[in-house]
DNA sequence: TCTGGGGTCCTAGGACCC
DNA sequence: TCTGGGGTCCTAGGACCC
């Protein structure tokens, strides 16, 4: 007797690239890039020459010299994606949205209405390209994990329904790259052991495994290997941290680079925590060096604070006590600030009294009100005018945005 | 020749408490 | 005084994913 394979697993085509060329018809069948010093997806036309998400501009064009290069339209991206995802869940209240472009689903309870799993999946294929104008990939299995692969191995524009009776001859033959929770460490790892495929996975015994990638990581390969997933859809999952970061070049680790950018970082997302009332504890940053090692420090509050100005105050300390460790490094090249150990529901009149046991014995204490009350009065009028319409803008204007807000937005998830 | 930005989870050591 | 055990929290660093 066995489980009917009825998870979902639906994933847009190249998705930026597909609007694009949806956008604008005369791009269709050509190679494109999305972004212009990176690329930010590329059309499968070029991606048959080599092309690749990640690349730069100049390496695409080399590889590919054909290639059209076009600006994002992220809005246009969140709102497609949005609309792919809502298709989905006319079938299923059961959706789990992983990222813009790619959803999970579990259609166990609508058979009886919308037919089989895989017609389900036919149809969901279907609505989105004659709908909304997109090719998407959709894998049929009885795990979340053999669904996603499945996904993956129907691409591009296809369908791929993974029979529970012969999941294992699918699943074997395989490359380990393929799973979830593999990448380029753990295959190089796996290499050495001679282990290449998912076959070869499952044959590993359970302790050669753990004593390989460790107890967690060597446990959950090896169930995942004989698709032992007991992963079911959450569709609703909190937001564990927001952060933010900003590529600066190469400058010196002088404080009239790191204040603004730490401002800058702060109040995007101390901006975020407050109109979700979702304050945090624990303050991360992150510092990258010339040779692209990083080093981070934190520090966790006995109170949790979404205040711009003091998040950018402890952001300040801690990058400070960072270049302190590191007086050899010249250079840094990026800057992030983290927030974690979010509440869940805060009442964010309480943030001023208990924000302020940050510094109980600063005598200017009582600022605090007043940057309290300057936080809420910029919130107020950037929901009237826009995020840009105020702020601390001195800070804002100098800095260099490599990448533009409405493409941060995009990855930014809900809190 | 070095890709940017937003996330999740795991590990290992130390502090602290019972 | 010595020995041992268990649990939780914090911090720094990594691997991985989209």
């Amino acid at each position: 007797m066995a489980i009917a394979a009825t998870i979902l697993h639906a994933d847009l085509d190249a998705f930026y690239a597909s609007v694009e060329q949806l956008l604008a018809p005369s791009l269709r069948g050509k190679p494109i890039a999305v972004g212009g010093g990176v690329v930010l997806a590329a059309s499968y036309e070029a991606r048959a020459f080599g092309v690749r998400g990640g690349i730069t501009g100049r390496q695409a064009r080399e590889l590919c010299p054909q290639i059209t290069f076009v600006d994002g339209h992220f809005r246009d991206y969140q709102r497609l994606g949005d609309a792919a995802i809502d298709v989905i869940g006319d079938f299923t209240p059961l959706v789990e949205r992983i990222s813009i472009d790619e959803a999970f689903a579990d259609v166990a309870g609508c058979t009886h209405l919308f037919g089989p799993p895989a017609e389900i999946a036919s149809a969901i294929r279907q609505r989105v390209r004659s709908e909304l104008g997109l090719p998407i990939s959709v894998g049929v299995a009885r795990t979340k994990h053999l669904a996603k692969i499945a996904s993956q191995v129907a691409k591009p524009d296809g369908l791929t329904v993974v029979d529970p009776d012969t999941e294992l001859e699918f699943l074997h033959d395989l490359p380990v790259e393929l799973m979830w929770g593999v990448g380029p460490v753990t295959k190089a790892r796996l290499a050495e052991i001679g282990v290449e495929t998912i076959g070869q996975l499952a044959g590993t015994p359970g302790w050669s495994l753990e004593r390989l990638l460790g107890p967690a990581a060597g446990e959950k390969l090896a169930a995942l290997a004989w698709n032992r997933d007991p992963r079911e859809i959450r569709t609703h999952r909190r937001t564990r941290s927001a952060g933010a970061q900003s590529a600066i070049g190469r400058k010196p680790p002088e404080e009239q680079v790191f204040r603004p950018t730490l401002l800058h970082l702060a109040d995007r997302i101390g901006s975020r925590l407050r109109s979700k009332s979702r304050p945090g504890r624990t303050v991360t940053v992150r510092v990258r060096f010339a040779n692209l090692n990083s080093a981070t420090r934190s520090v966790t509050l006995d109170a949790p604070i979404s205040a711009t100005v003091i998040l950018a105050e402890i952001a300040e300390k801690l990058v400070r006590a960072i270049l302190a460790e590191h007086p050899d490094e010249k250079i840094i090249s990026l800057l992030a600030i983290s927030v974690s150990h979010l509440e869940e529901h805060w009442d964010l009149e309480l943030e001023l009294p208990l924000g302020l046991q940050d510094e109980p014995r600063r005598p200017g204490s009582r600022m605090g009100l007043a940057r309290w009350t300057a936080d809420r009065a910029i919130d107020k009028i950037r929901d009237r005018f826009g995020w840009d319409a105020i702020g601390y803008g001195s800070v804002v204007l100098g800095l260099s945005r490599s990448v533009p807000d409405e493409f941060r937005e995009l990855a930014e998830k809900e809190l």
